[in-house]
This record gives structure tokens, sequence and C-alpha cells, in this order.
DNA sequence: TCCATTTACTTAACATGTTAAATAAAATAC
DNA sequence: GTATTTTATTTAACATGTTAAGTAAATGGA
């Protein structure tokens, strides 16, 4: 109220995108929850299910975590027997991350049901707009400020 | 890998989203953290701004945070004496959380640095995309699914 | 009226987000 | 070749996200 020139909270860029994501995790979640993972823990074995073995800098950037993050999200994943670490002989300050046989089997399980529900949003939401969202969140990240 | 079907890491949605959030959020984080606002911290205290004195699970949902995360956010800026509680009289469940006149004068302050960056974003990005975009972000929002 | 239910928070417990600092190994610069 | 700098990851500290359970006040019947 003290800026009538301030943006109303519902034209917030920010809050959109957080709202739309939730609005679809809402869905996903509970499908994840069932398996006992989280979605984070989720994020990181679908990489490494498509990307194979990899270290963690590629896989904290690919699944959209914080280095931090990554590193506790292992240590819980590895303690479930969902991931192997080794280090990496050349370069040894690399860890390099893999999935277990038996996390392979568990993620194709868990993929069927995200996968219908990925398709029924889909349905609803319909696959042009899907396509031409994706655009422009793609393009949205790719904006660089001057200075 | 063990999904030929599955869809690739890139083309997620919820990926997408975050992605998209963050590269926004890392151009106004450093604005706020300036002034020794966290990201939420703000979110509420503009929703404050905007529609002044509201009761807690207004003012959650309005800044798009779960009610466990606005107690403590609230706890905090109320140590900080930005804002103020009080029971409401004719219902003692509810608190009615208001700005105080301090935090008022530092939010038109702040607001000048972020109106900035934002101005600049949507130069970038475009206007027309921006339109865009929040709008299919509110229709994605709005998905439902049978069961 | 009374009790079961609902509503509005709050607390608790654990996972993740964010920033800064620490550590160890590799790469670079003299 | 050794000191310096950079890179890869971890640890620490504090804030928030998420779910479940707890508490107190209002509501809605029998």
């Amino acid at each position: 109220m003290s800026d009538a020139g301030m943006r109303s909270i519902k034209q917030s860029v920010p809050i959109a995108l957080l709202r739309a994501r939730e609005a679809v995790m809402a869905h996903f979640r509970p499908l994840l929850a069932a398996r006992g993972y989280t979605e984070q823990q989720w994020r990181v074995m679908r990489v490494l299910d498509e990307f194979g073995s990899i270290d963690a800098s590629q896989l904290a950037d690919k699944s959209a975590l914080l280095l931090p993050s990554l590193t506790r999200i292992l240590q819980t994943l590895e303690e479930e027997g969902a991931i192997a670490r080794i280090k990496d002989a050349q370069d040894k300050r690399r860890t390099l991350i893999s999935l277990t046989d038996k996390s392979r089997d568990a993620i194709a399980k868990a993929a069927e049901s995200t996968q219908a529900a990925y398709r029924e949003i889909e349905d609803q939401f319909g696959a042009e707009n899907m396509n031409q969202l994706l655009d422009l969140l793609d393009k949205l990240a790719q904006v660089k400020l001057r200075k």
C-alpha cells in the first residue's frame, strides 16, 4: 500500500513459477512418497538412470541441485543401497556415482506411475501448451542482465 | 537407460520450472540479501504491504508458503520488529498480522532495486513473452486430474 | 447442552535450500 | 620444481519445505 507503482504479488513471475510447480508436484509427490523417495532423490536417480556413471558436479547440474544438497542426498541413497560412489582413478578429487542394480529395477517400476500422471497432465493442459511453456521457460532461464 | 520410453530429464516440466525460477531469483536474491531479507521473508512483507492486516492462513496462501514455514518466518520477523501480531478479538483462533511503520519504509526502499531488476528482465525476455508465460503458468496451476 | 467435528494455527522431525568456510587434489605460474 | 591458484567436494550453520501430530477455539448437530 505504500507504493501504488509496485507490481501486485499476483503478477510476480517467481511466485507464478512456484505455484505452477507446486500444482504439478502435488500430483507426483504422493507417487514417489509411496515408494519412499523424495522429489530430489528421484531427480538424482533419474539423471543417473539416463546418463550412467557421472561425477557429482555434473550430477548436481543435471538434477538442478546445489552440491551441498547433493552431498546429503547421496549419503542417504548410499545408506539405502540405491547408489554407489567410487573415487575417480585419474582425478582423485572427483567421485563417480552410479545406480545399483537394485535401484535400477525400482526406478523402472516407479516410472510407470509417474509417466501415467505426466500423460494425464499433458492431456489436460494440452501438448501445444506444454511445448510452448517449455520453450518460454528455457528462454527465461537464458536471460542475462547487464552488470 | 533401463527404459527407453522414459522422458528425458531435460523435458521435465517440474525441472524446467525450477531452472527458470532459479535463473530469475539469482537476480533478485542478492538485492534482498543486501538488505537482510530472504526471498520468503520478502514475499511475506510484500503481501502484507499490499493487503494490510490479514490472518496467517490468508497470508500463507497469498505468499505461497505452507503454514509451518510461515510460523517460523513470522517469529523471525517479529523479533526483528518487522511485523506485529494480534489475536483476533472475534475469533481467538486467528492471528492478525501487519507490518510495522519501520518495515513499511524498508520495503519501499528495497522495492526500488527489485523493480528495476524486474524491468530489466522483462526488457530482455519481452513483455509479450512475459504475459504469455504468466498465462500458461496460471493454466498449468489449474490442471486437475481425475481421481 | 454437550460432544463430535472442523478450523486455525503451532510444534516436531527430518529433508532440502543457501551461503560461507574447510579440505584435498590438480593445474598454473614463476 | 615449488608456491600459488583453481577445481571438486564436503562440512557447517541457519532458513525453509514437507508431513504428521498436537492444541485451542469455534461450529454443528443430537
